[in-house]
DNA sequence: AGCATTAAATTTACTGGTTAAGTGTGCATT
DNA sequence: AATGCACACTTAACCAGTAAATTTAATGCT
């Protein structure tokens, strides 16, 4: 089929052997200027290009990155994996993208399927459900450098890259208070990963800074595992928080998926925002703006969280010694005020 | 550093030849049942897996496949994507996802990469400013199998997969017209691919079968290599359509990108929608319940399209003769009425 | 002339897997 | 006893590269 030149077809059109041909095309000491003119020339001409799997079977490498993702359709993790793709590219490594859809057993199979495949290192954002980072440790231990981003953890000791979700969720807060809000409602989902706590903790701490006291009832997990159940689970939510008899007057989302479907969940059941319930929450969508009403956001920097994961992996993989000493970035988010969140001191 | 079991390492392990372990593990006949067990035994217990580039290498193949799209950083692509990884990921192909960004430049870059990388075959979306299909021909004469998808062209003979853009763009201006709309604009890209040609058609097809009279100034190609080119070639062409003395009541868009500009930007320009303009567009975006007003939308089947093409590809590699005869699949899209279209003739 | 040095190429071995061809053993047939 | 032939396994070649070890030929030096 793919009946590309191939040393070989050098070697022989030209009256040479097969290792001089490498070696001309590595530019190597060992052969003439003359030989090494002639072979490139020939090379050239013959769109010669060498075959990446022979290469890298012989180097024990394949020039790869596996990059294990919730899931494409999401527009968060699209511009997450163009910074990924924009810094692989650049250092000539192919990336390979693999969907957990929030299930630990099918991430522990992508996992095998790169291992297996032979990638040089993996970039993981894990799934909501994982909470036993055993598989990857052990690929750890095997010699494969791992990168974890987005969504963290402390059950790993690598390089890892986020966004500052503490000081975002603190902010975002802080705006609803400087606002006129005290009745603040958060909705987060229901996993151990840092994303979900340190945004928890972000939210309680701007509370007590602020001298409002942290109401329980106010917060809520939903499951993050399958749209459907999501979807129920917020409507769930939000018809809680609305029969309260103290009811919250505005909301905190947690994630970009609920922070959307949370907006759409209150417009269908046509509360007044943000009279009647104000609303802010991580999002990364471009269509903020035209958003009904528009929606004040957390912003994450989506694509310069995956250009500096890939980063820190392609410096792991191509680092000579074992690297013992990690790093954690966090990067600052940034809060986008729009409509959603209009000051009720003035309205 | 993958220091991985090999077959080298269960042969010396168990006595046994290195092809005695590979006929085992590919249970041939020629091995006795107890030698079949004590292998496999042996493998599963020390998570044996082929390598994937020796395999690759020798069988002359690398089950993967080449996609190539405008960029990832988009909500259709997106899906699209989704629903080739699904495919390919049951057949136990890998994909490797590149970016064109629009450039014809780039694209070439990517097929070459992809060529050289030993991919069993190709998707592609071509990029906008393509014009020209020679290398892509060139290496499908080279013997490798190529199926486009979403945007096509006639310019290459080869599998097709794609919406059926004549008909969505027929349909979303029967429901303009159906709804008391007569002076219908419409917004395209100024490419020469049939996703722009084909819904332009359909679009002049609707005026011509209800009696409306095409008017050359009521529609604008917009360039789209470009993001910001293109918002500020949208703003311009609504600034002229609404300095018209005979203005449209209503556009009609012909792409998610223009879409959803189109609506933000007539938001911003405070006109009412659909009072003043209706508008209703090709888009896949999951928010179109919630933008302002809730949008209008020809919908697309991009996870079955992205699938399908998959499956397409997947068929040509696979088939043992050279296939001669190619087919082009057109799927139905969906009419989505919401607010921005509403009938003007109640209201 | 004899020997060491050097340049420029070739031979060989290796990566991990597949597979055609070859080997030795035991059993049945003639 | 000789032949045939499954059976169960090993050897060796191959895929496309890389690189260490080796060959060959030419040159330099005493």
């Amino acid at each position: 089929m793919n009946n590309s030149v191939t040393l070989k077809d050098i070697a022989q059109a030209l009256n040479l052997s097969i290792s001089t041909i490498s070696k001309s095309l590595n530019d190597s000491y060992e052969i003439s200027v003359e030989t090494k003119d002639r072979v490139l020339a020939y090379a050239k001409a013959n769109h010669y290009s060498p075959n990446r799997m022979a290469k890298g079977l012989k180097e024990g490498k394949s020039r790869s990155i596996g990059v294990v993702v919730c899931s494409l359709d999401n527009n968060f993790v699209s511009q997450m994996l163009d910074g990924i793709d924009k810094y692989s590219t650049e250092k000539s490594y192919q990336i390979i993208i693999m969907q957990s859809k929030e299930s630990h057993e099918q991430e522990s199979a992508c996992l095998s399927l790169l291992y297996a495949g032979g990638v040089d290192g993996i970039l993981i954002s894990p799934a909501c459900e994982n909470i036993d980072f055993s598989y990857l440790l052990s690929l750890q231990d095997n010699g494969l450098p791992i990168v974890l981003f987005d969504r963290l953890s402390d059950l790993i000791d690598t390089h890892k890259v986020g966004a500052d979700n503490f000081k975002g969720a603190y902010d975002a807060t802080v705006h609803l208070i400087e606002n006129g809000y005290r009745n603040i409602a958060h909705l987060n989902t229901n996993t151990i990963l840092s994303i979900a706590t340190d945004r928890l903790n972000g939210y309680k701490q701007a509370l007590s800074d602020h001298g409002i006291i942290f109401r329980d009832e106010f917060v809520r997990l939903c499951d993050y595992t399958d749209g459907l159940k999501l979807n129920h689970d917020l409507k769930e939510a939000i018809n809680f928080y609305m029969s309260l008899a103290h009811r919250p007057d505005a909301i905190f989302t947690a994630t970009d998926q609920i922070t959307t479907r949370c907006l759409a969940i209150l417009n269908n059941f046509n509360y007044k925002i943000p009279e009647e319930i104000a609303i802010i929450g991580f999002t990364n969508t471009d269509l903020a703006d035209a958003l009904s009403p528009s929606l004040s956001t957390v912003h994450q920097p989506a694509f310069e969280i995956g250009q500096l994961a890939a980063k820190q992996l392609i410096s792991l993989i191509e680092s000579r010694h074992k690297v013992e000493e990690f790093e954690t970035v966090l990067l600052d988010t940034q809060i986008k005020v729009r409509s959603s969140t209009r000051n009720r001191l003035r309205s």
